[in-house]
DNA sequence: CCTTGGAGAGTTTTT
DNA sequence: CTCTCCAAGG
């Protein structure tokens, strides 16, 4: 892993850096650059603001920046890359390298997350964290709050507390956007405003629950790195000296937190540069808001702004579609982008009657580009939603046509994964009540309350271990509890991760089988594919790490090293480009997904959208079924999706099953004009119920006060507001 | 008092 | 598929 922030005293020597000479690149590669990548590239010293169209060279300007500052003698490991992915990291380290030989190999790079890992196991114990925290992902959270729900006996009462999901998306949500749980409740959550009082206090002893037992989440890194940076100068000043010059990908999709955190360690030289595009924003639910990135400027005066805005990716035909999408958004984004390669291909777009057949359509396709000679590995299918793609890996199954899923459930996130994984946590962390939970819970006999009983001895007592062998266990499970403490004493003197894996699989063997009596066969795969990945480890700690940080992929079909046809949820696609795209379920209420409801989640849909069709190099493919299931599973009829229906007819091909372009019964239904409610108009909601119009927020909706929910930005195409004279 | 198993319901996107 | 609730059995 490209993480070598420590020891700081190593990296710190600019020795190797002075001896770059022979590395320096060719000037004639500055030919490569039109003239506002050139200035984003050369411009060396203050905050530097990049608005990149997509496809407009981001990723190169950011390579050859990378690469002219260790031509002008900045130590490659004064630079600090911070991506949105490792994978992107990598990526950009490993193309930097090619420019610049080796040197460009020791920047520092990676996510915001395991940047702020790697500082916390070194100066964390500043804010009372040990070395050996362990990092949570999302299901551990949820199974903290799990177990404080039953300790604090609120889930008692019916089904009326919301579930653990809920509850964490609503601690989680405030924090990662900067609010307070009752402002993000009042806009969001206002039906669970009774709970917020228990929501609250669920809070409080989760933060506890992770502080007494050395857990961080997700957003604890940010935050924690975040108050280590502001309320001691000293570390400030230390770690801001170990980088000179800052650069951040992906800016668009950071969220107030780590804006700060990038203006803390750029404390000392405000050299900054951040690249993003503000029509790319689509990471909302994290907290990033697309116009955290217009507001840079304020955060550093002076601020150098530069915008990309030639595509070199896209042929005309896709970015005429492109553009007209991204031109239907309530807010005028900061661009229009061009491109000079030729026109190409009309981008497709074709009605299925159903998903069998969208499947089957998409499949024949692909078939057909290779037939056509066409390499696989330059087509990717994007979607929505992870689950969106089942019937077609099926249909490509049947097709003997091998694919890499990117998006959706992880290896490491899986039941049986978590069990292995508790007692690797617990080896590296003894402090950790949950893995210590999990693991007393595999024991048959046992179940939450003895659990908890044992759970309690050990939080009080130092040495876990031998607290754990004095306890009295019950006859029926004595014999396995037992075993369990050998296992666990052997695994405190092993540090090997295949060892101990080993001796953890020998143990855990038989509890396997027994709890997953049922599917055991199907999910031994992953363990053996743990086994794999452990064997490029040779430190538990960094496994454990990754684990959580960059979690691998759960499915992929046919053999590894094969150039494969990459199936990805739009998420994942980001920053990514292929020669042919095709996005499916583009039907109403999959994408845009029924729950987008508010005027700004339909707005991230259409980014969504926006971003995977800019992805296309030179064939997009607008695919959706006429039919698709509700919730309660039965086939209803569905329509186009909204953000297609309003392109202008002679930019698309319709061929095939699809006989007309008319607009759907839906749309042709009137629609109410904007110029019905001036601001003063009194209307009702169906949920909100009766506001006043304060003022037109752009061409299809308008800002409503409700009396006790706030102010409201609501589209009038959704929204369907009664006006009450 | 505690565990276990069966039946039923709810499912975005990611670090 | 996975979580949650409920009833029976130890």
């Amino acid at each position: 892993m490209q993480n070598s922030l420590f020891p700081p005293e190593k990296s710190l020597s600019q020795k190797e850096s002075n001896e770059t000479t022979d590395n320096r690149f060719d000037p004639d590669i500055y030919a490569d650059l039109n003239p506002a990548q050139h200035e984003a590239v050369t411009t060396m010293d203050g905050p530097v603001l990049v608005i990149a169209g997509a496809g407009s060279g981001k990723t190169r300007t950011l390579i050859y920046r990378l690469a002219h500052l260790v031509d002008q003698k900045i130590a490659p490991e004064k630079i600090l890359l911070l991506t949105f992915t490792r994978k992107a990291a990598q990526e950009m380290l490993h193309r930097a390298a090619f420019l610049m030989k080796e040197t460009c190999c020791r920047v520092n790079g990676g996510t915001f997350h395991s940047v702020a890992s790697n500082l916390l196991r070194h100066y964390g114990y500043h804010l009372g964290y040990s070395a050996n925290f362990t990092i949570l992902d999302r299901s551990d959270s949820e199974g903290i709050i799990n177990l404080l729900k039953s300790s604090l006996d609120l889930g008692g009462e019916g089904k009326k507390f919301p579930s653990k999901r809920v509850v964490m998306n609503i601690i989680s949500g405030a924090v990662n956007k900067s609010v307070s749980i009752n402002e993000l409740m009042e806009n969001r959550y206002a039906h669970l405003l009774d709970h917020e009082k228990d929501i609250l206090l669920i809070r409080d002893h989760y933060q506890q629950f992770k502080f007494d037992h050395g857990l961080m989440d997700y957003d604890d890194l940010l935050v924690n790195l975040k108050k280590l940076l502001s309320e001691f100068p000293d570390i400030r000043k230390s770690i801001s000296n170990l980088y000179s010059h800052i650069m951040v990908d992906e800016y668009q999709d950071t969220n107030l937190i780590q804006a700060e955190i990038v203006t803390l360690l750029a404390d000392n030289h405000n050299n900054v540069m951040v690249v993003g595009d503000d029509a790319q924003s689509i990471y909302s639910f994290r907290g990033a808001n697309f116009r955290n990135i217009m507001d840079f400027p304020e955060l550093f005066p002076q601020t150098k702004i530069v915008k990309l805005e030639e595509n070199y990716r896209s042929s005309q035909s896709i970015l005429n579609v492109t553009n007209e999408i991204i031109s239907q958004a309530e807010e005028r984004f900061t661009k229009k982008l061009f491109s000079r390669i030729d026109k190409g291909p009309k981008p497709i777009l074709y009605a299925a009657q159903n998903e069998d057949q969208q499947a089957r359509y998409v499949t024949g396709q692909i078939l057909d580009l290779k037939r056509k000679g066409g390499d696989i590995n330059k087509i990717a299918v994007l979607f929505r939603s992870s689950f969106h793609s089942y019937k077609l890996e099926l249909e490509l199954t049947n097709h003997h046509l091998s694919f890499e899923k990117r998006g959706g459930q992880k290896l490491t996130e899986s039941a049986h994964m978590k069990d292995v994984l508790s007692f690797m946590r617990i080896s590296c962390n003894p402090q950790d009540n949950l893995s210590w939970n999990r693991v007393l819970l595999q024991l048959d006999k046992v179940g939450p309350k003895t659990a908890q009983k044992i759970l309690t001895r050990i939080k009080t007592s130092d040495d876990p271990l031998s607290t754990l062998k004095k306890y009295p266990a019950a006859k029926g499970w004595k014999n396995n509890f037992i075993k369990l403490v050998e296992l666990l004493e052997k695994l405190f003197n092993l540090t090997n991760p295949l060892e101990v894996y080993e001796l953890v699989m020998n143990y855990y063997q038989p509890i396997f089988e027994r709890i997953y009596h049922d599917d055991y066969p199907g999910r031994t795969n992953d363990l053996e594919q743990l086994k794999d990945i452990l064997k490029s480890y040779d430190d538990l700690q960094n496994f454990l790490d990754d684990s959580s940080l960059d979690p691998p992929e759960a499915q992929t079909t046919g053999s590894k090293n094969e150039t494969k046809l990459v199936l990805s949820t739009i998420h994942s696609a980001k920053g990514l480009e292929w020669d042919t795209i095709f996005v499916i379920n583009l039907a109403q209420g999959k994408f845009p997904a029924s729950y987008a409801r508010w005027t700004d989640e339909i707005e991230e849909e259409r980014r969504l959208l926006y971003v995977a069709s800019t992805r296309a190099r030179k064939n997009l493919y607008f695919v959706y079924p006429r039919e698709i299931l509700n919730k309660e599973r039965q086939l209803i009829p569905a329509t186009m999706s909204q953000f297609l229906e309003h392109l202008s007819r002679d930019l698309l091909n319709h061929p095939g099953s699809f006989t007309s372009f008319k607009p759907s019964p839906r749309s042709a239904k009137q629609k109410v004009s904007i110029s019905l409610f001036p601001p003063g108009t009194v209307v009702k909601h169906g949920f909100f119920g009766k506001g006043t119009v304060i003022a037109i927020a752009g061409p299809r909706s308008v800002d409503v006060e409700f009396s006790g929910h706030g102010l409201k930005t609501l589209h009038l195409d959704y929204a369907k507001l009664k006006i009450i004279d």
